[in-house]
DNA sequence: CAATAGATCATCT
DNA sequence: GATGATCTATTGC
């Protein structure tokens, strides 16, 4: 079965019509949030794609997160209001989109690491170069902000607000599965990666 | 198929 | 000056 079994332009106006998250889904325990955007729609510039796989990253107990040593220039965002973006430069290339938990003071993030994409595929297409099939447009973190166009521009962006936002999406009843954290040196046994076990656009199958 | 090297830079020590 | 929440191309079996 391909992965989009609908046509491109008949999602559109459903995708226009899904209601935006709001702070308050935001607002809880890192953990819920994490697993709370899995099937939940993604959208920026044009495209729109469902969460397919994302890690929570917890705050000063969390030697694995960013905000493990307090508050910098980097994490400040971290440490404000839920329902913000977190985007930051790796291995000097790729960015990486989280969405920050949990009230302001409390710097929980959730790092969304894979998308199955719904609309925009061409945009996505165009942004990803030589790619060939579908669901390796955004199966990756890096992958992803690549297909979306999201870069550190929208570092401290509203997602509630404005045109990077997550929008609520009928569920598919796929079942969630748990493992450790990808790519990660410390806390490497924490179960806090979050995916949809059959979905072909998860990263590392 | 699996394993690995190389790209490349903001951030923090 | 070292490190890192990655990806891709290439090598080798």
């Amino acid at each position: 079965m391909p992965i989009v079994p609908w046509p491109d332009p008949a999602r559109s106006g459903e995708v226009r019509k899904a209601a935006i998250l709001p702070r308050s889904f935001y607002m809880r325990d890192t953990v819920d949030v994490a697993r709370g955007l899995l099937g939940k729609l993604l959208v920026h510039a044009e495209r729109a794609a469902r969460i397919v796989e994302v890690e929570a990253y917890l705050g000063r107990e969390d030697r694995a997160a960013h905000a493990w040593r307090g508050e910098t220039g980097r994490t400040r965002v971290l440490f404000g209001e839920p329902g913000h973006a977190y985007v930051y430069l790796i291995y000097g290339m790729y960015e990486c989109l989280n969405l920050v938990a949990e009230p302001a003071g409390s710097p929980g993030c959730v790092l969304i690491r894979a998308l199955e994409p719904v609309t925009g595929i061409e945009a996505m297409r165009t942004a990803r170069g030589a790619v060939r099939r579908v669901e390796d447009l955004s199966s990756g973190p890096g992958k992803l902000t690549r297909a979306m166009g999201i870069t550190r521009e929208h570092y401290g962006r509203d997602v509630t607000r404005g045109s990077l936002t997550v929008r609520a999406w009928p569920s598919s009843g796929e079942e969630i599965a748990v493992s450790a954290r990808i790519g990660i040196t410390h806390c490497k046994d924490w179960p806090l990666r979050f995916f949809l076990r059959e979905n072909a656009c998860v990263s590392r199958r």
